[in-house]
DNA sequence: ATAATAGTGTCTGTAAGACATTATCAA
DNA sequence: TTGATAATGTCTTACAGACACTATTAT
């Protein structure tokens, strides 16, 4: 059964940058729309992949660069008018990084555009974009998501901002370690403490190991 | 650019029945698993439908002979091996409807299940059923999902039935009503009062059409 | 009146936020 | 010691659940 409809996956890759959500975008080098910048995005190859998941990981690794420890589908996006070629269905996909991530490994067809200031975008990566920032938004009030835009090691200050960040409102402190630490996804890196500032160091954390396991083999989402 | 995926889409249709809830399948009249009870699902018709939602809507229609006033993504299923004929991706959608809707306007060749007992079934849709149950479970802690199991009116000791059957545990009355009352999504039917028991009626409830209303134009969910 | 369920008022315990205090580092 | 931030202790408030009480109907 030969089915006459464009079949895609997009990745929207978001990370945090001079304190916002900024989205990874790349420069298409095929019609349509050709030369702008769009969600990283491709076909299915049939013989490579397993399912659309596998899609997301290749199609990240190939148009990016980046490989994301977290990958999680967002929703499908489908119409006759979405893709100028004709009626198209496409699975979103996004991945968390730390900035450092992106600055390390990715492409030089590669920008970062904050998502508060997003122009308009090819098909309706737009409001692509703007999904998946709401769920960010809301994940971020129950569950560890924020985590994976972090970097390996980090300060609860610091991970505070992230949140903040993500909710777009500021976090009550003591509330906010409260929560942590019954999710009990953190582990102390013992005696290891931040030097940036002049001031009182503070412990530096990681996400459990443990943690990060049931992750990659659940495939559950948080 | 021609794909070589098959592309479906399947629907979800809950309902509740025995106090337990229950998916609506249908005999399949083609190979593969031909004469089996599976989920209603079929192919875009890209004349017809403008995107996935519409096809959903149609396939139900067209399977089922039922129209759902909620009809909400699931999420996307893909892979090499769910289906016999090869590669393939469905973008799920689920639907829920009163028990009377169905006994009403079902095709003689839907059957209603209990979820809990559900037997192996076609593709992967057992495992399609059970992760459209655990999202309903998800969102009646905090949702007006529920809801669309009841009929057009109802009780608010029978609406609470319906949320314990959809959490799978009992609820506090007071809390309950708080609740549904902050929600603000429910009306008094004025004067109307359930003739069932013996013994003191309920007053009856409606959504209100301010917010069914407000549902077909964002298709935001709940 | 009684039985049985509907609906409401009130109390209590838990959890979240506000605020204050202590801790720790560099200069 | 001082300045600045990290970390924690405590108080207050808000909300959810438990419980009890009142209301309403048919018999």
């Amino acid at each position: 059964m030969k089915s006459d409809i464009i079949q895609t996956i997009d990745v929207v890759l978001l990370s945090i940058k001079n304190d916002q959500l900024y989205v990874a975008l790349v420069k298409r080098d095929k019609p349509p729309y050709q030369h702008q910048y769009a969600l990283p995005g491709g076909y299915v190859h049939v013989q490579e992949d397993d399912n659309c998941l596998e899609t997301a990981v290749r199609v990240l690794k190939t148009k990016t660069g980046i490989s994301s420890p977290y990958l999680e589908q967002l929703e499908s996006f489908s119409g006759k008018y979405r893709d100028p070629r004709g009626w198209s269905v496409t699975v979103v996909y996004f991945a968390l990084v730390a900035l450092e991530v992106i600055e390390q490994s990715a492409n030089a067809s590669v920008c970062l555009f904050d998502v508060q200031a997003l122009k308009e975008l090819p098909f309706d990566h737009a409001n692509i974009v703007k999904a998946t920032v709401s769920r960010i938004r809301n994940k971020a009030q129950y569950s560890s998501l924020p985590c994976f835009l972090a970097g390996p090691s980090f300060t609860l200050p610091a991970l505070q901002k992230i949140y903040e960040i993500c909710l777009g409102s500021t976090l009550n402190k003591v509330s906010f370690r409260r929560k942590m630490d019954e999710m009990g996804v953190l582990e102390e890196i013992e005696g290891a403490l931040s030097k940036t500032g002049a001031y009182r160091p503070a412990k530096i954390y990681q996400l459990k190991s443990s943690y990060l396991e049931a992750l990659k083999v659940l495939n559950k989402g948080l």
